[in-house]
DNA sequence: ATGCCTGAAGGGTTCAGA
């Protein structure tokens, strides 16, 4: 479903805007429970895009819950979600168009979940990703994570040179990723099929924007609730923003929100924000005004 | 304890998460 914030003066006309623009992806776990953390980042961080997986939310439900405050920050909405787990969905104010919920030809558990949904925004084809989690390695879950994400590269790949895969990925990509590699042995998320199945997507041509900013850096978009594990950084990287060359050219800054994950009620992922700059002049489509520019002209007084 | 928290559904507990 479609939900419509702001002025929506700039709907369809931004299908080729390339302004400089910050894009964000955040396994919520739970915007219901998340409202109070998510509305004031949102205000904060003022992302363009946001990519936001594990709502757990019926369309009708996030409608409900926050159409309102959304189109009061200037944001269009598509949300993908079936109400008790998963649930993915794409924010926007630089234009959400060709809104696509879920693969069509995509495997199910058995029956099809809601973990895709794309939009083209500010002239970027724009995937929030929720891979299954995987469960154990060898289980039916774990062949169905490998099949979905074969899926997703069948539709990344039809979906032409401005994209931008983001979210929960559920795969470290590298040990660098975890905080011990020794603890992850013989589990999910670190396996060399899925990180197999993660190379394949990434072969496409996409960039991984966090790594490529912070090469052997230490740097984790997820930590268990349990045991203090944020305090003592004792996290994974399993949130990526994935790019196009000519999209991951364009990055300015690629960092990991950490203070989402601090304080009171938070999410067990911290967002991932990433800043796109400008394109560059000679690229395609016509340019048009930032999505700072007003929304509404106001009729100035005449001098007569 | 091997799920140490958190959330959802639904019911007095179980499943899922990574």
């Amino acid at each position: 479903m479609v939900g419509v914030g702001g002025s929506g003066v700039w709907v369809g006309s931004l299908a080729h805007y390339l302004g400089g623009m910050r894009v964000a992806t955040w396994n919520v776990n739970s915007v219901k429970q998340r409202v109070p953390r998510l509305l004031p980042w949102l205000e904060q961080r003022r992302p363009d895009v946001v990519c936001l997986q594990e709502t757990k939310l019926a369309d009708d439900a996030f409608a409900e819950l926050l159409g309102e405050p959304l189109a009061g920050l200037g944001y269009e909405f598509a949300a993908h979600g079936e109400g008790r787990w998963n649930g993915v969905a794409v924010l926007s104010r630089v234009g959400l168009a060709d809104v696509v919920a879920g693969m069509a030809d995509g495997p199910g558990f058995p029956q099809p979940e809601a973990r895709v949904v794309a939009a083209t925004c500010g002239g970027v084809r724009v995937f929030s990703v929720y891979v299954p989690n995987g469960r154990e390695p060898d289980s039916d879950h774990y062949r169905y994570k490998l099949e979905w994400l074969a899926a997703l590269r069948d539709v990344v790949r039809e979906s032409g040179d401005q994209v931008m895969v983001c979210g929960d990925v559920n795969i470290a990509p590298a040990d660098e990723d975890v905080f011990d590699p020794a603890a992850y042995v013989g589990h999910t998320h670190v396996t060399g099929p899925e990180r197999e199945a993660l190379r394949q997507l990434e072969a496409l041509g996409l960039k991984d924007v966090v790594r490529d900013r912070w090469p052997g850096q230490r740097v984790f978009t997820y930590w268990d609730y349990r045991a203090g594990m944020f305090h003592q950084d004792l996290g994974m990287r399993i949130d990526l923003v994935l790019a196009s060359a000519p999209v991951a050219a364009r990055t300015k800054a690629a960092w990991v929100d950490r203070h989402a994950r601090k304080g009171t009620g938070p999410s067990d992922h911290a967002p991932v924000i990433v800043d796109l700059d400008t394109a560059p002049d000679g690229d395609i489509g016509p340019v048009v005004p930032p999505p700072s520019a007003p929304r509404k002209t106001k009729k100035l007084p005449q001098a007569k």
